[in-house]
DNA sequence: ATTCATTATATAAATAAAAGCATAACCGAG
DNA sequence: CTCGGTTATGCTTTTATTTATATAATGAAT
């Protein structure tokens, strides 16, 4: 959940990114993380078994990020064949990815400019 | 606690900051303030009422950032006239000081170069 | 010597956060 | 039309975190 940043001496810096919309989280590492999971597992409930987090929590998290999105992150469907199941979108790709972009610059930015923290 | 961030579109980027010594936690906002209560009412006691923290848990935030810091940073007295106290040492002063700059540099950065996240 | 406000610390109580459980609706397949 | 596995959601239980309480030691001032 929390990157490590270049050493400063014996100090280590650590940054944890989120993005809010109008004060309400949007977007964390974990919950990027768990859009991944239910791309790859195709279902809520196996993405949450997978990281060791409690369905109605993950529920709950892609509720969240689906209304403070501009367009949703994933395409749920109830009963079928399988039971039903969950997708990520094109969007939520993009949303993936962008997080990551956002965060590794944050990161690049703190081992290039700020190894100066000595004390 | 948390820095909000300069907005991009509708969303905005918050990123929490923290110092850490061989990944033992040294020094986050929390604690940053905490010092700054100490040096301001010269005692942890008075210090945690004025943040509403409970003396336990600022007494052993101080115990672990003295733990990690190669200097201590606040000095403590037992007995006495009033009690007893603590006081902010120069080189807390120091970490305060310095803990601030790296903050301000990450925060300039985020609103400098990372207005582009556009989803 | 007594007092007083502090540090120091263990233990208990209270709060908050997360997980678990129960139940209903859904719908394609057999 | 029943079955299976999923989403959806309220309610309960458990777990983790924080605060509160109690007690001892300290030492300058009275």
């Amino acid at each position: 959940m929390v990157k490590k940043q270049k050493k400063t001496g014996d100090y280590n810096i650590r940054v944890r990114v989120w993005v809010d919309k109008k004060n309400k989280p949007f977007l964390g590492l974990g919950r990027v993380i768990l859009l991944e999971k239910i791309k790859k597992h195709g279902s809520i409930n196996a993405a949450a078994k997978s990281i060791k987090m409690s369905y109605r929590q993950a529920w709950q998290l892609v509720k969240e990020m689906n209304e403070c999105a501009k367009q949703p992150v994933i395409e749920k469907t109830i009963g079928g064949a399988n039971g039903g199941g969950t997708v990520l979108t094109a969007y939520g790709e993009a949303v993936i990815k962008n997080f990551y972009t956002l965060q590794s610059k944050i990161q690049s930015f703190i081992e290039k400019d700020c190894n100066d923290f000595i004390i």
